[in-house]
RNA sequence: GGGCCUGUAGCUCAGCAUGGAUAGAGUGCUGGACUUCUAAUCCAGUGGUCAAGGGAUCGAAGCCCUUCGGGCCCGCCA
């Protein structure tokens, strides 16, 4: 916050020095400058003093410059004057260097009170456990932690969480890979488990469907076991997820990411969890069963606009469809029913912080991860999903806004990178598909940006222990993905390209201040 | 058809909430410096109908309206 004592310092005086000249009170901005010839800190009080004084801006701002001048101060070195009125300040750049290095490296360094302790939840990452993090999932990663940062030293009680999605069917057709497709389960080059899943299990298998109805069968059969949970098959699916998981999450480690509760899918789905809520939405009038028309039988929320469709929760065969499992999700995210889980801890991670999961075994230890507001980031194809569940918990819970949706635009392949995927795309860029095999694993992009850093590293510093090089080629690494990530407005789709991403290691140095208030407001 | 997002320099983007200075940065390109070349670094130059049109305003990239281009979403899939 030394930024804000170069403004204070300069508000303060300029207030000063208005009020002993004897000029009337206004509200003055003291803000950076527009450009950097101005300096680094401009004020208006000129304009908005020309009107009562009858003067004109410059002339007032000259007079203010000038007795500016005669002050001591510690962090201003120059006071200019605009013809055009402006108030120019020039900073004095080692004395405020020095004040803010020396700040960031204290633990309370950005600290201010706006939570007053209170709880939240931000929800990030939740991939399917049946391949690896890509340069996408990347992105949703690196907002949540930003975000889940920033709101720690905004002074909020945070809990971090992760879902794992273990019963869908993208889990399913892995499984299917396993046990019907011929897959071996310990890869024959030695990938890592959630690489080998992804890139050879799970792109195969859905190309094999198209032609072997038989395997497709198998899907069906296999995602019902995995549902209901007690088979053999639901025992091999969840020891496969927990393998990925494991193997995900030592990505997201990689990044400097850390969590609180992993929440398994496969036990809200067998907590019950989804009747107590239905059963709530149904007594409460939110949810219709439908009588006629293309949706009779089915359980729907009605639209309230005309040109938006009614969505279904509940199919005519009495099946709950996607949306309806992120709704007792939700409500257990609020705190809004009983908790049904117990906790175990999974890990402790590498800054101590523990890493909890879900059980649906009575083992007696209770934990709370629940939050008065809840983050839930997900990107922005899921907004219509996403403004349904929030007007829903809004029913639940009438005080004001607690489901947040943070959205933002998702990154897509350039035009070369996907050639390199073998995917003429004819100068344009790509959508990701973990289905179709149409991505860049975040691992792969870690290890070629270490590398090429590495060899530069070395290079200026020749002398350098090996293992500490490699040590800052991999923060070096990590820090410029998660900048790249970071760098720009949520609602700008990011183009990835692979060939540009190492050639960016010259911004690595930037310090960069994220812009908290834009962050914020969607809090 | 409806909804959400987007359009600013060759490219990638800031700036837009809260209107006010000559519209900025990085990169690219051109030239120069660093006693040879290359790389790196530094300096200088180059580069814009702020998608288009209209409106309100003393004043618009920014506010309002219209149009056009691009992306995404709209399933008894997940």
């Amino acid at each position: 916050m030394t930024l804000r004592l170069l403004f204070d310092e300069i508000r303060s005086n300029v207030q000063k020095i208005s009020s002993d000249l004897g000029y009337p009170l206004v509200r003055f901005d003291v803000s950076e400058a527009s450009q950097p010839e101005f300096g680094d800190v401009s004020c208006n009080i000129g304009f908005l003093l020309a009107k009562p004084l009858k003067k004109r801006p410059s002339e007032i701002a000259e007079s203010i410059a000038n007795e500016y001048k005669k002050y001591k101060t510690s962090f201003v070195s120059q006071v200019n004057v605009h013809p055009s009125g402006y108030l120019n300040f020039v900073a004095n750049h080692s004395a405020f260097i020095k004040s803010v290095m020396q700040s960031s490296a204290r633990q309370d360094y950005g600290k201010f009170d706006l939570g007053k302790s209170s709880k939240i939840v931000v929800e990030h990452t939740s991939v399917n456990p049946n391949k690896a993090l890509h340069i996408g999932h990347v992105r949703n990663i690196v907002i949540g932690d930003t975000m889940a940062r920033i709101l720690n030293k905004a002074c909020y009680d945070v809990r971090v969480l992760n879902y794992v999605d273990d019963s869908g069917l993208q889990v399913a057709d892995i499984i299917v890979g396993f046990r019907y497709g011929g897959f071996d389960i310990e890869s024959a080059q030695n990938q890592k488990f959630d690489h080998y899943c992804g890139d050879v299990v799970y792109v195969s298998i859905t190309e094999r469907y198209e032609k072997e109805p038989l395997l497709a069968e198998k899907r069906t059969i296999v995602l019902k076991e995995l549902e209901e949970g007690n088979s053999e098959i639901a025992k091999f699916g969840d020891k496969i997820t927990r393998r990925v998981l494991e193997e995900q999450l030592k990505t997201c480690w990689r990044l400097g990411v850390t969590y609180d509760c992993l929440n398994f899918e496969s036990q809200i789905v067998r907590s019950r969890l989804w009747n107590v809520v239905l059963d709530k939405m149904k007594s409460m009038g939110l949810i219709y069963l439908e009588n006629e028309g293309k949706n009779a039988g089915c359980w729907v929320i009605k639209s309230d606009s005309e040109t938006e469709e009614d969505k279904i929760l509940i199919r005519s065969n009495g099946i709950a469809t996607y949306i309806a499992k992120d709704i007792p999700y939700a409500t257990w995210k609020l705190g809004l029913l009983e908790d049904p889980f117990y906790y175990k801890q999974y890990t402790v991670q590498k800054n101590d912080r523990i890493l909890w999961e879900t059980t649906l075994e009575n083992i007696g230890t209770k934990m709370n991860f629940t939050g008065d507001t809840v983050i839930t980031v997900i990107d922005s194809r899921q907004s219509r999903l996403q403004k349904i569940i929030t007007k829903i918990i809004s029913d639940f819970k009438s005080e004001g806004k607690s489901y947040v949706h943070l959205g933002y635009e998702s990154v897509t392949l350039s035009s070369d990178t996907a050639k390199n995927l073998n995917l003429e795309t004819e100068g344009k860029s790509v959508q990701m598909s973990g289905r179709k095999g149409i991505y860049v694993n975040a691992d792969s992009v870690l290890d070629i940006l270490g590398k090429k850093t590495y060899e530069e590293v070395k290079k200026r510093n020749p002398e350098l222990d090996d293992m500490l090089l490699v040590k800052i080629a991999e923060q070096v690494a990590v820090g410029a993905l998660r900048y790249a990530m970071i760098k720009q407005d949520l609602d700008k789709i990011i183009t990835f390209d692979m060939t540009e991403s190492l050639e960016s290691r010259r911004r690595y140095g930037a310090i960069h201040t994220i812009r908290i208030r834009k962050i914020c407001e969607n809090s």
